[in-house]
DNA sequence: CGACGGGACGC
DNA sequence: CGACGGGACGC
């Protein structure tokens, strides 16, 4: 939190790029038969990874492994991990480029340097990168038709055009944002000693794709099997921009229940998991999604460059095992792969060919860390219901993204039949958010308030409504940027209102708070609460009311007070948990926090106590879906919600909170599509949004929230390239 | 405008 | 409880 270095390059950044959007769904054909999305976006997302304002990092925290004959990149996960043992082949000092690789299979980052002048040295080149980051190694080539180092050599050729011939290098940075960092600063703007021209900086062949799998990735567990990329997506993108999906399938093309998730940063992801992993159930599932980073792919024999981040033939046991050794589990047949891959080998030893390495940052970068328009209402919701409610669920979830905001250019970069009545809000402008949020801010959160009012006098559970109302109307009176701010406000409050530990929500709301505002301009209460703690860390497993992270927006003492008792022991159980489980190479379990990046070998305490509540919050769920069949849910009549209110009481208290979210957040969906003008009966009218609305309105509003995230990243990009 | 060194798993 | 396709940064 103290030291960010970026010389504020950060919020600034006016890419004024267009924001070219994807509309991936207007491509004709099936989801189910598109393996692919269309759009990939290339440079679209991937050289955002993450934050900008990364703090540095003395050497002292590069991560073990890379050393003394290791293979194993010490991350090859993309986490780092606790120094777990003795640094060993005590190789990583001095001598620049030292390390000895396994780099290529990390999150390491590979900078190609042009215009390097063959004269060029590692004491000349490295100190120059060194001041924007950790620079792990600097590599010089050889001239490929010479083979000669290239240094003096004047190399003879018929006209001695200087002697300075263009020639290059590697950088490999620690780090993707350090390397954008560097590619941001250097690039075309520092000439080597002796060089006839600024050097040009950009990632190495193959890194962005590397990092991006690296970084970015997420392995889905426990998916239904029916389901297709669309659905999948639809989960996903509240936390971001969802660059590529992938089912596993058989020679059947049957789905495996697994598969990945691609995110365009590093933040999303984690803000995925953070959502999903353990608490949203799949329709038609009983068993939440498992979402952790994805094991870097199996490389292919061959792949080496730019290949996997970790594999090939690199993972044999070498390295001296991490302090906490455990005993070996008794593993005896490869762990997803080849042999090569995953044996332990060495019976009475862990394999030490991989460990967790030191966390490499404190603190992910707060600006970063907005991009979760639809915030984690979906999870939340979604671990809160049973599988028959939890498609109106997901769509409030994107819902909120056209009330947050007015995303500029949507209607002209998505298929018009898909933006009808959402279309109609928004601005046709390319105006940024700050600007068009305001046009559309005037008249939502005046809709949004209402469900959430009319839920509170029916519901007992909806203490808080006084707060709301006061607080819905201080936008009119502000400033445009503030009233977008008060916007996410209230969408923060109406999930508070709604929900137990919308905590989570709420932060992202915050933070995506933080990220409109102009820096200059944050005066408000939510920015510095946002400072003073990561963003992240504020979604970590805790207890609601007391949070200070929450309290801007959080319910006052006095609503609180006349919260029902049972909601009190609700609360108490946290929504997700910053820690998840993963498989090292080996194919042992360790740990890792996505919030703190830490990374453990023995099971978190509070990962342990989260699953057993998330457990017995499951066998809740179950026994409420006796009462509340899945499916076909949509096309069923209101009374189905009404016979589960007059049976609620009798219910766990689980039952009862999920009926009042969902009494509350229905008419959300509903509004967004355009709607909105009659919600005295809220069954009545979820009955007709779910009868009316399906898919395509889903998509629609999803596909709004895309369009805007797009616009975010174009103008928050660290512009590298 | 230049594109990959060094060392090297182990059935 | 399931672990990796397809195409290819941007100067």
């Amino acid at each position: 939190m103290e030291k960010y270095r970026g010389d504020r390059d950060g919020g600034g950044e006016v890419g004024g790029r267009h924001p070219r959007m994807a509309s991936r769904w207007s491509s004709a054909g099936p989801a189910e038969q598109r393996h692919r999305y269309p759009d990939h976006s290339r440079g679209g997302g991937e050289g955002f990874a993450g934050g900008r304002h990364h703090p540095y990092r003395g050497s002292q925290d590069f991560p073990p492994g890379g050393r003394g004959g290791f293979r194993g990149g010490p991350d090859g996960f993309g986490h780092q991990m606790p120094m777990a043992g003795p640094r060993r082949g005590g190789g990583f000092s001095g001598r620049g480029g030292g390390s000895p690789d396994n780099a290529d299979r990390s999150k390491f980052a590979k900078l190609f340097i042009g215009s390097v002048p063959r004269t060029a040295t590692e004491e000349e080149i490295r100190p120059v990168f060194e001041e924007h980051g950790d620079v792990i190694e600097v590599a010089l080539i050889k001239d490929k038709r010479t083979g000669q180092q290239q240094d003096f050599q004047r190399h003879s050729g018929s006209r001695c055009r200087t002697l300075t011939y263009a020639g290059c290098c590697f950088v490999k940075y620690a780090t993707s944002e350090e390397a954008d960092r560097a590619i941001k600063a250097l690039h075309n703007q520092y000439t080597l000693p002796g060089g006839s021209g600024p050097i040009q900086v950009r990632y190495a062949d193959g890194e962005r794709e590397r990092l991006g799998a690296v970084e970015h990735k997420l392995f889905v567990g426990s998916l239904n099997k029916q389901a297709t990329e669309m659905e999948i997506e639809e989960i996903f993108s509240p936390y971001g921009h969802v660059e590529d999906i992938y089912i596993m399938r058989d020679d059947r093309k049957q789905s495996r229940g697994c598969g990945f998730v691609k995110f365009s940063n590093r933040e999303m992801a984690a803000a995925a998991i953070n959502g999903l992993n353990g608490t949203f159930v799949m329709r038609g599932c009983n068993q939440p999604l498992i979402v952790r980073f994805a094991d870097p792919k199996r490389p292919r024999p061959g792949e080496s460059r730019g290949g996997p981040a970790f594999g090939g033939p690199g993972f044999g046991p070498q390295l001296q095992a991490p302090i906490g050794v455990r005993p070996v589990p008794t593993i005896s047949e490869p762990i997803g792969g080849p042999p090569k891959f995953a044996e332990p080998m060495s019976g009475g030893v862990r394999p030490n060919t991989w460990h967790p390495a030191s966390r490499e940052s404190m603190e992910p970068s707060p600006q970063a860390s907005g991009q979760g328009f639809g915030s984690n209402l979906a999870a939340k919701l979604g671990d809160l219901t049973t599988s028959s409610v939890s498609m109106p669920i997901q769509q409030l979830g994107k819902a909120q993204i056209p009330q947050t905001m007015g995303f500029p250019s949507i209607s002209q970069d998505l298929p018009s039949q898909q933006l009808l009545n959402l279309g109609a809000q928004l601005p046709a402008s390319q105006a940024l958010f700050p600007q068009t949020a305001t046009a559309n801010g005037l008249q939502i959160p005046l809709n949004l308030q209402q469900p959430g009012m009319a839920a509170a006098s029916s519901q007992q559970q909806m203490p808080a409504s006084t707060i709301s109302q006061q607080q819905l109307q201080q936008p009119v009176q502000q400033l445009p940027s503030q009233l977008t701010q008060a916007l996410l406000q209230q969408q923060a409050q109406a999930l508070q209102l709604s929900f137990q530990s919308s905590q989570q929500a709420i932060s992202q709301l915050q933070q995506q708070l933080q990220m409109i505002q102009p820096s200059g301009a944050s005066q408000q209460q939510n920015s510095q609460t946002t400072k003073q703690q990561s963003p992240w860390s504020a979604a970590v497993s805790q207890s609601a009311p007391s949070n200070p992270v929450s309290t801007p927006t959080a319910v006052t003492s006095s609503n609180v007070s006349t919260t029902p008792p049972p909601v009190a022991t609700q609360s108490a159980v946290p929504m997700s948990c910053d820690w998840s489980e993963h498989t090292s190479p080996d194919g042992y379990k360790y740990y890792y926090n996505c919030v703190t990046r830490e990374s453990r070998w023995e099971k978190p305490e509070e990962l342990t106590r989260f699953e057993e509540q998330k457990k017995s919050q499951q066998q809740m769920k179950l026994a409420a879906q006796h009462l509340q069949p899945p499916s076909q849910a949509q096309s069923q009549s209101p009374i189905q919600s009404t016979q589960v209110s007059q049976t609620q009481q009798t219910q766990s208290q689980v039952q009862l909170r999920q009926q009042a979210s969902v009494q509350v957040l229905q008419p959300l969906p509903y509004q967004a599509s355009g709607l909105a003008s009659q919600q005295n009966n809220q069954d009545f009218n979820y009955a007709q949004f779910q009868a009316a609305n399906s898919i395509n309105d889903s998509a629609r509003v999803h596909q709004a929230m895309q369009a805007g995230q797009e616009v975010m990243w174009k103008n928050m990009g660290p512009g590298n390239q």
